[in-house]
DNA sequence: CTTTTAATGTAATATCGTAACAGTTTAACT
DNA sequence: AGTTAAACTGTTACGATATTACATTAAAAG
């Protein structure tokens, strides 16, 4: 595990433990709503724990299909309000080349979140390489524009499904 | 222009006549088909007349609006099948954050679109950077990724708009 | 305990994109 | 030319994604 360190990647394994992201994650939006003293409430709880039980990502009608506690179907706006809400926390990220979801896999360490996604097993990690956005900073401001934000996203195939053929 | 060279970066200066990055492309499209014996129909060539008329990305349904030639209004199939077409052929560029097309600006160079999206403008220009797109594929790689395609579109404020307040 | 701010419930609708299939045109080959 | 195969078009319907609007309820702040 040392060598996760050396770069701040991120990407699941197959035998790890699914249900310590979900506490992990769970804790820390407590905390983060906690200090910002806002709410956690009982959709976004829900909503959240959906999104880390799959390092899947998982589109907001998947997500919705899952929220029918009480039996009842909720309206898709329900979960917009919910990842819209987690998403500026910074707990879960949106894909915008499958407008699907994801939970933060680096929850607090300040990153552009650069996404690693496998054609193949459909997993996502993140590659959260400053040297990465350093030089798109630096490429695009010698190209007079001014980055506010960046949107990579890897499509590949991880290195689990490389050995497994 | 010589520092246009450096860096290979595409941005749409507010003076710079449309009519001939129109003309460009029609002309690579015309060449492109030739060469690969590909057919450059009616809607092809009016949906990349559409698309290279602005530098600010156009959603299918807009260029539908602007193919109502013969007073018929076109089902979307008919826009989407002539975006797929133009991808396809690297004339034409899908932004994924915004749902959106834009006309390819270095056609023919062998590049890793990477996108700078003004949002004050609207306009987008390309930031072909290899440092950028080598420096994902390296760290990709350490990270035991192998990469297929990259998606990379930054979002800020470009030149002319920081200008001008 | 009341004011005001935030979150929810609900319905309707907007926006984006694709499937399916019949019909037509074009290219390629006798 | 006549035939066949491939590509393109027309049309209808539908699926998937996302937002607006507004009435109601719950929570926090004074």
């Amino acid at each position: 595990m040392e060598d996760m360190e050396a770069l701040p990647v991120r990407f699941p394994s197959r035998q790890h433990n699914h249900s310590s992201c979900v506490n992990k994650l769970l804790g820390d939006a407590e905390e983060e709503c906690r200090r910002q003293k806002l709410r956690f409430t009982e959709h976004r709880r829900k909503v959240l724990e959906i999104i880390a039980s799959s390092h899947k990502p998982l589109g907001a009608y998947d997500i919705l299909e899952q929220m029918n506690f009480s039996g009842r179907r909720q309206a898709p706006v329900v979960a917009y309000r919910a990842l819209d809400f987690l998403i500026n926390l910074g707990l879960v990220h949106r894909l915008n080349s499958l407008n699907a979801f994801v939970a933060c896999m680096a929850v607090g360490e300040d990153h552009t979140a650069q996404f690693l996604i496998c054609r193949q097993c459909k997993n996502v990690g993140e590659l959260n390489s400053n040297h990465v956005s350093e030089r798109i900073e630096k490429d695009a401001m010698e190209a007079g524009f001014e980055v506010d934000q960046q949107l990579v996203e890897i499509i590949g195939i991880c290195y689990e499904c490389a050995e497994s053929g």
